[in-house]
RNA sequence: GGGCGUUUAGCUCAGCUGGUUUAGAGCAUCUGCCCUACAAGCAGAGGGUCUGCGGUUCGAAUCCGUAAACGCCCACCA
């Protein structure tokens, strides 16, 4: 292989290809062409006078590697992009990475334990350090990956969200949006992850169903000493917060309840019984135990009653019983530093010796874990920065409700309406480092004195930059010191602008090259990020813009394994792509992935899948050893070429349409299929077998060019697919000058036949290929009549028979059937003794032979046919015998059922006149 | 608790506004072939009444209703 590479390449010499191995080896050949577009510039993107195509990467994590579902998703940009830039679009893919703050954070975290580092012994300066060394250490491998995939981004333009200009485009966001007042400050109950100790949005929580306990608490009345109320609870660790009883005031069994106190199980505090109608009448025992610190229900519940809060965490979810009041001490003080589910335990044990518990049930219900941590989420009260949403929700909406932003597949524009139509505000504030820190300062010496939480919202200063550095240039300005906010914002508070800030739109929102690429042509993502990215970016992209990001919205399935699970690490069912390139080629790998992946269908990956790609590469690459090994001889051109180039020139021209058609579908995985059909079955089964010359034999040069050309064609029609293999065979297929490449090489035939054929004379050429099309059907028909009969008499290819034929045939039965057709003169096929039959439309084929014809086994096969053609003229005779059929519907339905008839009438007596004349023998 | 979607050959899926020779494709299966481009291949074959039920219609895989199964999204019942 190395060899016939090499002289394919250098030495051109047509003998050589003779000599291809001839298995497909993409190895060399996929690293060979790569470099060769980086070197030339090719995926390079400037703008200028031609019709932009943009794609913007979902930026994988930065410290991210590359598993099923990225190769899902960027082949199926990568196949758009190059489409795009094959119709002479200026494409330009951009690509890069997201910092991922919460996932890599907790990546470094890891990294420093293992050196024996606590994060809590670093300052901030110094973890950002470790964090950027590890960026720099692990970022962007999944770039490098890319390229074996075959991605044509423009790596000149990689990008990165924490780099300088996407970082001045969050911070210069942050201040216009808190100057518009959309962004604002507040104590909230939000969702906590105690294991990264940060706060978190609603979209980054995940419930699962769980098999818990219902505890049945008994809080003794503190006025009827020996009564007791009983409060049914998930979370008995949380009684340490109870702050009150609350009952429906309508519930019966509870009014006795009314105005009185209960005694907290095994705490001690006294706390009142409230009423409300949020108490569900009939649920549980109609009491509930109200702890606002720890529940969101409890917190409005306790706004509402105006009660304290008593957080009785610490923020990893440990118990903290410092807070308690002093006189309850005793009774609580074993708890202090227990995890919180440990001390649900103990607790409830305790409990259990106090004769406090009244029953426990088994109960499902649903727990919130964070996404990104997987520990359960702990609602929280806490100062956070929220964006207001209601206003980008209304500006969001309607863009995608009337289309202007089309989704693949349309269903999940319900689910965006949905989010929309029911918006809450947006937490953006996280406890990390490693991330945008939010620009707001601090007055020191104020901030000392009211602490963050009662710090008035009127002397926060929102600005770009460091403040400090103003300090002293102006007169009355008394503040000495501004400290920073310590909050980092939300990843997404960077991804949401990534369509606007990697063309430099935010910072300068008039420049050449946000005028140019935006709005980006096509978004691909998978439904999972709808909200956190997809609906936040058209947002932004209003605001900043006032435009669309994108156009459409492509939705990728979910990547899983052949039984339909989720790929986990866990589960051990997920391949790596770089070993399945590695086995399959990354042609192989890409038609592999893309095969069965329609849009918003989850895809069942099967290694059969990619071994399907790779055995096409393999068909590819014989079919051009096949052409590129004939010989070229000035002799005439058969009638045969003649009329195949004419056939193949209409097919290839009625394929190329559909495919077009289905792209404009966003239908990747048909338009594949169809190229696939048109390679395997039309070019390599049919077209390739007519022109073929005998063995040894050279071929004219007129048809050898013609074939060149379509493979030429074949080619470029397949690139966008698999980049690889048709670079290699497109350069050998003619003299290519240094520099030329199937990427750029613009579909000039297609174009220009195309383009050729305008007004009438389109449609004289259209009719005329449809002719050719159908005619050429019919053949295949009669030749794949004619194997048949071979394969079940077991008659070689090689035996030339005699076919007796009804019509006028041409050289292509005789060629590819190995027959000699004889015309029916007069005589009936049946006086020259042994016949094989066969009905093509309503013509009846004769095959003389001396083999034995099995009389019964033939007439069993005519007379199961018989009856399907009698079976199938009694239905259309049935609709056609309805006066109301016949009456209502449309003419060209009725003249077709007509046409039925005749031709099912015709078929019928042709079969009974054979199955006749096998009686008479 | 709401909302959405799916159910067509062994598997994965097409089948657009009901009528196009009584349902198509790829893979898998079966049979026969190493015929000098390709056994990672070639030739041929078998296989579904379109989840069930009811309705609309001259006519339903296609429209409507209903039941079931599966899947997804959203929601503060402790």
């Amino acid at each position: 292989m190395h060899m016939s590479f090499f002289f394919c390449t250098f030495a051109r010499c047509l003998c050589f290809y003779i000599y291809m191995d001839s298995k497909y080896n993409p190895t060399d050949i996929e690293a060979r062409w790569y470099q060769y577009w980086l070197d030339k510039g090719l995926f390079h993107s400037e703008p200028d006078g031609r019709e932009p195509y943009t794609i913007v990467i979902p930026p994988p994590n930065v410290t991210g590697v590359l598993h099923m579902g990225h190769v899902l998703n960027e082949t199926i940009q990568d196949i758009l992009v190059r489409r795009a830039r094959l119709e002479g679009k200026n494409a330009c893919w951009v690509p890069g990475t997201d910092h991922a703050s919460i996932a890599t954070e907790a990546k470094v975290i890891k990294r420093l334990k293992e050196q024996g580092i606590n994060k809590s012994d670093l300052t901030r300066e110094q973890f950002l350090k470790h964090a950027w060394d590890w960026t720099d250490e692990h970022g962007g491998i999944i770039l490098k990956q890319l390229r074996k995939l075959g991605c044509s981004c423009d790596w000149d333009r990689t990008s990165f969200t924490m780099d300088e200009t996407r970082s001045k485009a969050v911070i210069k966001v942050f201040c216009d949006l808190y100057n518009k007042g959309l962004i604002y400050r507040g104590l909230r109950m939000v969702n906590w992850d105690p294991e990264r100790q940060t706060a978190l949005s609603d979209e980054e929580v995940i419930y699962h169903d769980e098999h818990n306990k219902f505890y049945y608490l008994r809080y003794e009345v503190a006025e009827e000493p020996g009564k007791y109320a009983i409060v049914a609870t998930t979370r008995p660790e949380t009684i340490f917060g109870d702050i009150a009883v609350c009952i429906n005031p309508k519930e019966e069994k509870n009014q006795w309840l009314k105005g009185k106190h209960v005694i907290v199980p095994g705490v001690g505090r006294v706390i009142p019984i409230i009423e409300d109608r949020y108490v569900e009448i009939g649920f549980g025992t109609g009491c509930l135990k109200v702890t606002p610190a720890h529940d969101v229900n409890d917190y409005m519940l306790g706004q509402k009653y105006n009660l304290k809060t008593i957080d009785i965490f610490t923020p990893d979810a440990h118990l903290n019983m410092d807070i308690i009041e002093p006189e309850l001490q005793a009774n609580v003080r074993k708890y202090h530093g227990m995890d919180r589910f440990d001390c649900r335990k103990a607790i409830i044990e305790d409990l259990k010796a106090l004769n406090l518990v009244e029953k426990i049930e088994d109960y499902d219900n649903k727990v919130g874990y964070s996404e990104r941590t997987n520990v359960p989420i702990e609602p929280r009260l806490s100062l956070q920065w929220f964006v207001k949403m209601q206003h980008f929700a209304d500006i969001a909406l309607p863009p995608v409700m009337n289309d202007d932003i089309v989704f693949y597949p349309a269903k999940y524009k319900n689910t965006y309406r949905n989010w929309l139509e029911n918006i809450k505000d947006w937490c953006i504030s996280r406890q990390l480092w490693w991330g945008h820190r939010i620009p707001a300062w601090y007055d020191a010496e104020l901030l000392a004195e009211t602490g963050l939480e009662n710090y008035p919202d009127d002397k926060i200063l929102v600005c770009e930059g460091d403040p400090n550095e103003q300090i002293g240039k102006c007169e009355n300005e008394k503040i000495t010191k501004w400290v920073q906010d310590e909050g980092a914002l939300d990843t997404w508070f960077s991804s949401w602008l990534w369509p606007i800030s990697l063309f430099d739109g935010i910072e300068h929102p008039d420049n050449k090259e946000i005028n140019y690429y935006y709005p980006t042509a096509d978004l691909v993502t998978g439904p999972d990020i709808i909200f956190f990215w997809v609906a936040r970016m058209i947002m932004a992209g209003y605001e900043y813009q006032g435009k669309m990001p994108f156009k459409h919205v492509y939705f990728t399935g979910i990547v899983r394994d052949k039984l339909g699970r989720k790929m986990s690490k866990s589960l051990g069912n997920s391949p790596d792509p770089l070993d399945l390139i590695e086995r399959f080629g990354a042609d192989g790998v890409r038609m592999g992935i893309l095969l069965s992946a329609p849009a918003g269908n989850d895809i069942l990956y099967d290694d059969a899948l990619c071994e399907q790609g790779r055995n096409f590469c393999n068909k590819i690459w014989n079919c051009f050893r096949m052409v590129k090994g004939l010989e070229i001889a000035d002799i005439t051109q058969p009638e045969t070429s003649k009329y195949a180039i004419e056939w193949f020139e209409a097919k290839l021209g009625e394929t190329s349409e559909e495919i077009a058609d289905l792209f404009s579908k966003y239908r990747l995985s048909e338009a594949l299929m169809e190229i696939y059909k048109l390679y395997c079955d039309e070019f390599s089964g049919w077209y390739l077998e007519m022109i073929k010359p005998a063995y040894q034999q050279p071929i004219d040069r007129a048809t050898y060019e013609a074939t060149l050309a379509f493979f030429e064609r074949l080619l470029v029609l397949l690139h966008p697919f698999m980049p690889f293999i048709t670079e290699e065979l497109w350069q050998n297929l003619y003299e290519r000058k240094e520099g030329e490449s199937i990427m750029v090489a613009n579909q000039t035939n297609d174009t220009q036949s195309r383009e050729n054929r305008n007004g009438a004379d389109t449609e004289a050429i259209r009719k005329q290929h449809a002719l050719i099309l159908d005619f050429t059907a019919y053949l295949k028909q009669v030749i794949t009549e004619v194997r048949a009969i071979r394969a079940s008499k077991n008659i070689p290819q090689k035996e030339r028979l005699t076919l007796i034929s009804p019509v006028e045939l041409n050289g292509i039965v005789e060629k590819l059937a190995n027959v000699t057709v004889s015309p029916l003169s007069g005589e009936t096929p049946d006086g020259r003794g042994n016949c094989a039959k066969f009905i093509v439309g309503t013509d009846e084929f004769a095959i003389p032979m001396d083999q034995f014809i099995n009389v019964e086994e033939e007439l069993k096969k005519l007379e199961a046919d018989l009856a399907h053609q009698q079976g199938f003229l009694r239905g259309v005779m049935a609709k056609l015998s309805n006066e109301r059929f016949v009456q209502n519907a449309k003419p060209e339905i009725v003249a077709l059922e007509q046409k039925k008839k005749s031709d099912a009438e015709a078929r019928i007596a042709s079969i009974e006149e054979a199955i006749r004349a096998l009686n008479t023998k």
